[in-house]
RNA sequence: GCUAGCGUAGCUCAACGGUAGAGCACUGGUUUUGUAAACCAGCGGUUGUGGGUUCGAUUCCCACCGCUAGCUCCA
């Protein structure tokens, strides 16, 4: 008999077999039909399962306003929507339908495609389903019965998904409603009649289990709630949030600018945009000189062989734009190397290979038709071959090397002479060349060399998206090379750095983010022994500052570890900022030395960091977080002098060339414009202050202050005006809401 | 890169198998104004690009370019 305490203190015993439904009847009427599912010993289950035996369950009961209920409900939304589609769509294959934070999906695979034009006929058949009410009934059968019955079903991904994965479990449990039963976890509603407000938002492509080499599906997103109002809200939200979209806000604010013609994610910073970036580097690097940091300048583009000494060239080839050689068959035969080093592949490599050979845009005359291994390699060398003889490139090396391995390395021996150059990646490798050229002494550690670096890297086409997702941006990067010793110290000043440039803008809204290795991964560079020790400082040194963080698997950086600064954009994207990395993998590569107390060569580590991220991510970021109305030390434009009518203009002008000898940034609008229309104009552009100016303030030698958002502050000398917006400026004053 | 959708004036949008229209912005003029739009006139488009179907395409079809959402990727 079940024993059972309540959140209220109170505890009491059912008899065998009961539910958490008896529970909830048990307790009232009204409870029993408001219950949605319970809480039992923490773990979100169904109402109408027995409880187990045992003393002492601790349970509560969710109704709709629980937010666990909510996932709940977005649950069997998704079953329902899945039973809607398969009415609609017979034949379709069903994959995954999980909850999300604003909704659910269901990854659909239909044998005639689902359209949004579709979607009223789909909301109008969960409607109908949802207001017959039938009760969502859950059962369990030993393994190898589940398999046949989704055999039987015709449902060929669940069976994949039994076949893969859940196997291993003794039992799997389903769920029927009416006609429809699906493989399913759990929990669910008591009934459909729940669900009292729902909508389907989008159709997009989602790989079958997250594998971009497996087939892709139709996913559906939708959200659901409780009640109409709940969903109204929530649209409503959501068309706010819209509106703070730096991409719109940057177009209207001209901040910046996107041209196909200049490149797609090269961003074009407008006058404006630029101000805000400048004022944002000074503020770093008045931080960066007082925490010892030396400015450094490097080129946009290095040396071929120095990003083959980091790794960055032959690692992320598929994400930069394409190397740069004299030779004029050299491209070709780089990408020929690429494959033949790689040798014979297994057959997922070896899709991965396909995909990033048309990428590349590399036709290998008979690659796509020869059917082994051997068959591809050998297309590729007979390319090889032509090249030479078109271009009269005598390669004996190549000629006399015994297999395909011997004619990879010849290969790249003589890509090796060629000269090459890449758009930089990266600025690492820039700076340890500056870190090599001086000899060091652990008395000169930390070496920190600090810069505004761009970088370029082809990111897909998918990928690019406004300010956030770019294909040439500007790191606030600086790397830092330190002893042994020096590592914690180094890394907690660095965090502490990045939390400093996150308060002073009011971005307050991050996650920490430590990005470990995913264990049983080839795709790191370094030995188990640096990396234990990187991860294990990263962990120890956040702890000690008491933040909240996650710890994720396979988010490290393929040189090292990382802890990493992660916001939302204004619809729910994450995005990484700032980032300290520690890297023990490319002083190796580079040899990187410096003389130890005990007159012996000893290796440095390096940090690698950047509080901002990158200035484009970063300004995108924050435009959406200030709407655009930037706090008065940021704003482009601070102050804008208005007058009441034109015969003020020698007045406003002169206030105005103060303001402007004050530091301030001024402008006027002396157009013929009635007055409303100049404070309509000012605060559609986000001025933080208006100054109007008339007959009153010539008198008084005035202004009349309006402040963004429209308080009205009223008359104030000029010089008065002067030090408040000055002293926004050295305090880099934030709004009220913001901080 | 993949899936789906979109692309009309500088911006926001309308229309349509019979060679495009509004508001704002811009230019000129009238008005000289007190806190979110004074009035009048003018300028502005080979409907993203290139093909095809058609008597005729901006509209229908194809390719490319770009954008949007999601997936995959992200040093």
């Amino acid at each position: 008999m079940p024993t059972v305490s309540l959140p209220d203190g109170s505890s009491k015993t059912l008899p065998a077999g009961s539910s958490a439904m008896d529970l909830a009847e048990g307790i009232g009427k009204r409870l029993a039909q408001a219950a949605i599912a319970a809480v039992i010993d923490g773990k979100v289950t169904d109402l109408t399962l027995p409880l187990p035996e045992g003393a002492d369950l601790k349970i509560k009961l969710l109704t709709d306003r629980d937010p666990e209920a909510l996932e709940v409900l977005r649950h069997s939304c998704a079953h329902i929507m899945a039973r809607a589609v398969l009415r609609l769509f017979p034949g379709s294959q069903l994959a995954f339908g999980p909850a999300l934070e604003n909704g659910f999906y269901y990854d659909i695979e239909s044998p005639t495609p689902i359209r949004e034009e579709d979607f009223p006929r789909i909301e109008e058949e969960m409607r109908k389903i949802i207001k017959a009410s039938e009760p969502f009934e859950r059962f369990e059968r030993v393994t190898a019965e589940a398999r046949s019955l989704v055999e039987g079903m015709g449902q060929k991904l669940k069976v994949e998904h039994i076949d893969e994965e859940l196997c291993r479990q003794d039992s799997l449990s389903f769920y029927r409603q009416g006609e429809f039963i699906d493989l399913c976890r759990g929990p669910h509603l008591p009934h459909a009649g729940k669900v009292g407000a729902f909508k389907l938002m989008s159709l997009a492509g989602a790989y079958w289990k997250g594998d971009s080499s497996r087939q892709q599906l139709q996913r559906l997103y939708a959200t659901a709630f409780f009640s109409q109002k709940d969903l109204d809200a929530y649209l409503k939200q959501l068309e706010e949030a819209k509106k703070r979209d730096h991409r719109l806000l940057g177009k209207q604010l001209h901040l910046f600018t996107i041209s196909p013609l200049a490149g797609s994610g090269m961003i074009l910073w407008m006058p404006r945009g630029a101000l805000i970036r400048g004022i944002l580097e000074q503020f770093l690097r008045e931080e960066l000189t007082r925490r010892g940091y030396s400015p450094v300048y490097t080129p946009h583009v290095g040396k071929l062989e120095m990003y083959r000494t980091s790794g960055h060239f032959p690692y992320y080839r598929d994400a930069q734009f394409p190397p740069l050689y004299q030779h004029p068959a050299a491209s070709a035969l780089d990408l020929c190397q690429y494959r033949l080093q790689a040798g014979v592949l297994d057959e997922a490599r070896e899709r991965d290979m396909v995909l990033f050979l048309s990428q590349a845009c590399l036709v290998i005359p008979g690659y796509a038709e020869a059917v082994t291994q051997e068959g591809r390699i050998q297309a590729t060398e007979r390319l090889v071959e032509e090249l030479l003889k078109i271009h009269s490139v005598d390669m004996p090396e190549y000629r006399q090397a015994k297999d395909t391995a011997g004619r990879a390395k010849a290969l790249l021996n003589w890509l090796e002479q060629q000269e090459g150059y890449l758009l930089k990646p990266m600025n690492c490798p820039h700076h340890i060349q500056i870190y090599k050229a001086v000899p060091r002494s652990y008395r000169d550690l930390p070496v920190r060399l600090a810069e505004f670096g761009t970088v370029y890297r082809f990111e897909q086409t998918g990928e690019l998206s406004g300010m956030t997702r770019v294909r040439g941006f500007t790191q606030d990067d600086a790397h830092l090379f330190v002893t042994p010793d020096q590592i914690e110290s180094e890394l907690l000043a660095n965090i502490e750095l990045v939390q400093l440039v996150l308060k002073t803008l009011g971005l307050t809204d991050y996650r920490v983010r430590i990005g470990l290795r995913a264990k049983g991964s080839d795709k790191y560079v370094g030995s188990d022994d640096d990396w234990n020790n990187a991860e294990a400082s990263l962990i120890r040194v956040v702890k000690s500052l008491g933040m909240e963080y996650t710890a994720e698997e396979g988010e490290a950086a393929f040189y090292g570890p990382k802890i990493d600064f992660v916001v939302r954009d204004c619809i729910g994207r994450e995005w990484q900022l700032g980032t300290v990395q520690l890297d023990y993998n490319l002083p190796k590569r580079f040899d990187l030395e410096y003389t130890g107390a005990d007159n012996k060569s000893h290796r440095p580590v390096m940090i690698h960091r950047a509080p901002f991220g990158s200035m484009e991510r970063f300004m995108g970021i924050l435009i959406e977080h200030f709407a655009g109305a930037f706090p008065v030390w940021l704003a482009p434009e601070q102050v804008r002098v208005l007058t009441v009518s034109e015969k003020f203009n020698d007045y406003a002008k002169g206030v105005e060339s103060r303001l402007r000898e004050a530091g301030i940034r001024v402008t006027a609008d002396l157009g013929p414009d009635k007055v409303g229309a100049k404070v309509r104009l000012g605060a559609m552009d986000k001025v933080p202050y208006l100054a109007v100016v008339g007959d009153k303030e010539v008198q008084a030698g005035a202004v009349t202050i309006r402040e963004r958002g429209g308080a009205d502050l009223g008359s104030m000398p000029v010089e008065a005006f002067i030090a408040r917006v000055q002293g926004e400026n050295t305090g880099r004053t934030l709004p009220k809401s913001s901080t």
